[in-house]
DNA sequence: TTACCTCGAGCTCA
DNA sequence: CTCGAGGTAA
């Protein structure tokens, strides 16, 4: 009687989900573990006998029934934006102020919440049942991890909800409880596999596995903050506290430590607060979030860039650590730039392994006055990079001596020059210093470069110090025979890196002037060029005039241009490299095709039916056009897309001409 | 900057 | 088993 079988896998279904919401998100279990496995037990047997009732939704299918985790990437249809910082009191104060000022009133109200130290991520929801997971990426496109998110148990697979929104995306974060994180390092220990350094990399480690059962192995948590997309009935419109709070009546997991405050006090009192609490939670935080509540109001203040004006992180103090300066080494740059870098004694200090600390320049160093032997206090600011704060004088071992950026090349002994009014002090010799080849090279063959995939750090070491490559040109004249006598290097290895080299052969104007790594000449300036001059010829013999035509090129750029083709060893390495088979496509028709978009500015907001962000952005450059990020009375179009940001506001606001991806596919295709 | 995962392939020892 | 390269995240 599969009706009646049908019901009851239901019942069970809805049965076992309450039991789990109970257990692991209320952390009040209302059955025994064993009652709980019986009822699973039980469905588990229904839907081995009836194998039709199985279905993606169902408790029993955390792990395993979607395969393996694939990471293809996956558009956000609402862009995962970062918040500001506020890095003390007086950086949160001066956000209240500037909030108080957008909105012209006096007491703000926000909602406050702990900002979880773990990995963001996007939960959809199709009719109560969740059907993807992806990690944030770079805020556009994430990666589909699906099948390792299905394996968290705070993570209800199917919405606890009568009539489920048709489309629910909801924006969390995935951490490891402090405990869990401590349950699973002993346990890897005692089987003398690797432990994990910190929660937050335990977390980032396991939702990177490919195998979800590896995933479901280690235990992760979910908590829900913001939301992305909805379609459907019964979501608050008037606070985000309002709408976290329906979240939570879905069952998704939220922080019980959120708060609704106002103004600066408020802020203030929370933060002081949740800082008191912080080492008794049960998982790291890093700061805390406060959003202005009303949703209107929000919406008022819109966006700066890539972040809300209407929402702040404030964070903790950075953690500070003591440790020893073993020494002050200098390093050579591509642009033959010394960088001073201090060599600490390993110490662990905001859940990483600090060894390196850049000084930046000579000045930096003076400045704070570092010396080798020194005992010093260091602190990961801004998130990541390791920083020296200042130097314990007390600590100061007899006879250190002041830092002196050498006067000759570390790498190759030629002189180090500094010129007036600038910071940076550089190797003279240029491409004959190893260190500035071995980088202009690596560069040459990266990813954004010529693409010769293989060609890595190690390798280039042991090329250019056996005197197998000079120049970039040099590349395509390795041997199958001195590939192979190379370390780590056997027939395979070699054979597949003359196959990756031939392949670059075949490129884009725009990708060599990249790759060539002029001085000033990013990624798109080299576009701007290609575009613009269209021949390696001509660009090798402009004038700095000429140069200053093409868009964004200004005098400094021009210069550093003409200067690198003036000198002949860069001439007789083009021309090497052309010699060699390196060629690409001229752009086609020339002139004529770029003369409609030439010199216009291009702004993409919202999520285009067809065509990607970028690919989006790559016709409009291909046609001669321009991407910028920020309307104003520059810019000639905005094309628009589905949940258009405050960009399209302000297009009508600065009464900017809007496209729709039609409209831009139609302006693209007029421009033959 | 550090830590982590994955992949392909070389190395090592049986 | 170990290494290098490549990728991601904060």
């Amino acid at each position: 009687m599969p009706a009646k079988a049908a019901a009851r896998a239901a019942e069970l279904r809805r049965l076992i989900e309450h039991h789990n919401y109970l257990y692991y998100v209320q952390d009040a279990p209302e059955i025994s573990d064993a009652e709980f496995d019986r009822l699973f037990r039980e469905l588990q047997d229904l839907e081995q006998s009836h194998p039709e009732l199985a279905s993606l939704d169902s408790p029993t299918q955390r792990v395993g029934a979607q395969g393996q985790t694939d990471f293809a990437p996956v558009a956000h249809a609402v862009p995962m934006l970062s918040l500001n910082n506020a890095l003390s009191e007086e950086e949160a104060a001066a956000f209240d102020r500037r909030v108080r000022e957008g909105l012209g009133i006096d007491a703000v109200e926000y909602a406050a919440e702990p900002k979880f130290d773990g990995l963001a991520v996007t939960l959809t929801y199709d009719n109560g049942v969740f059907v993807q997971g992806a990690t944030r990426g770079d805020g556009y496109t994430g990666e589909d991890v699906t099948p390792n998110l299905r394996t968290v148990r705070t993570i209800p697979l199917r919405l606890a909800a009568e009539r489920p929104p048709k489309t629910l995306e909801v924006r969390g974060e995935v951490i490891m409880l402090k405990k869990d994180f401590e349950r699973l390092n002993s346990a890897l220990q005692e089987k003398g596999e690797k432990t994990f350094v910190n929660p937050r990399n335990a977390a980032a480690g396991t939702l990177r596995q490919k195998d979800p059962r590896m995933t479901a192995a280690r235990p992760l948590s979910f908590y829900a903050y913001a939301l992305g997309r909805y379609e459907g009935h019964g979501l608050p419109a008037d606070k985000h506290s309002h709408q976290i709070a329906y979240l939570a009546q879905l069952h998704l997991p939220v922080s019980p430590l959120r708060r609704v405050v106002t103004g600066l006090e408020g802020i203030l009192g929370y933060y002081r607060d949740i800082g008191q609490q912080r080492a008794k939670l049960p998982y790291d935080i890093d700061g805390v979030v406060y959003k202005v509540n009303a949703l209107a109001r929000q919406r008022e203040l819109g966006f700066v860039s890539r972040a809300p004006r209407f929402a702040v992180a404030h964070k903790f103090p950075a953690e500070e650590a003591q440790t020893e300066v073993l020494e002050i080494d200098v390093q050579v740059g591509r642009t033959g730039a010394l960088t001073p870098v201090a060599k600490l004694k390993p110490v662990f200090v905001g859940g990483v392994t600090v060894s390196n600390a850049t000084l930046h320049n000579e000045d930096e160093v003076h400045r704070k006055d570092v010396r080798a032997g020194d005992t010093v206090v260091v602190r990961r600011a801004g998130d990541v990079i390791p920083e020296v704060v200042r130097v314990l004088l007390d600590k100061r071992p007899p006879q250190t001596r002041v830092f002196k950026l050498p006067r000759k090349c570390p790498v190759c002994h030629s002189d180090v020059e500094r010129l007036e009014g600038e910071a940076v002090a550089r190797c003279s010799a240029g491409l004959f210093c190893p260190a500035q080849r071995k980088q202009a090279i690596l560069h040459f063959a990266s990813r954004r470069a010529m693409d010769i995939e293989g060609l890595g750090e190690k390798l280039v070491d042991q090329l250019v110090d056996g005197d197998l490559l000079e120049t970039p040109a040099d590349i395509y004249r390795l041997k199958q025979a001195t590939l192979e006598r190379l370390e780590r290097m056997g027939e395979k290895s070699a054979a597949n890196l003359l196959g990756a080299i031939d392949r670059s052969r075949e490129t884009t104007l725009a990708r060599f002037v990249y790759a060539l790594g002029i001085r000033n000449v990013g990624e798109s300036t080299a576009r701007d060029l290609a575009n613009s001059i269209g021949d390696i010829h001509a660009l090798m013999s402009a004038d700095e005039d000429q140069l200053q035509q093409v868009p964004d090129v200004g005098p400094v750029v021009a210069q550093s241009i003409a200067h690198f083709f003036r000198e002949p060893h860069n001439r007789k390495v083009v021309n090497d490299l052309l010699a060699a088979g390196v060629r690409w496509k001229a752009p086609a028709a020339g002139i004529a095709r770029r003369t409609m978009l030439a010199g216009k500015t291009f702004v993409l907001t919202g999520t285009l039916p067809s065509l990607s962000r970028e690919t989006a952005a790559e016709r409009i450059q291909a046609a001669g056009g321009k991407v910028t990020g920020t309307v104003s009375k520059k810019t000639d179009y905005v094309v628009v897309g589905a949940d258009p940001g405050s960009k399209y506001d302000k297009a009508r606001e600065l009464d900017v001409p809007v496209l729709d991806e039609e409209g831009l596919l139609q302006l693209l295709s007029d421009d033959q």
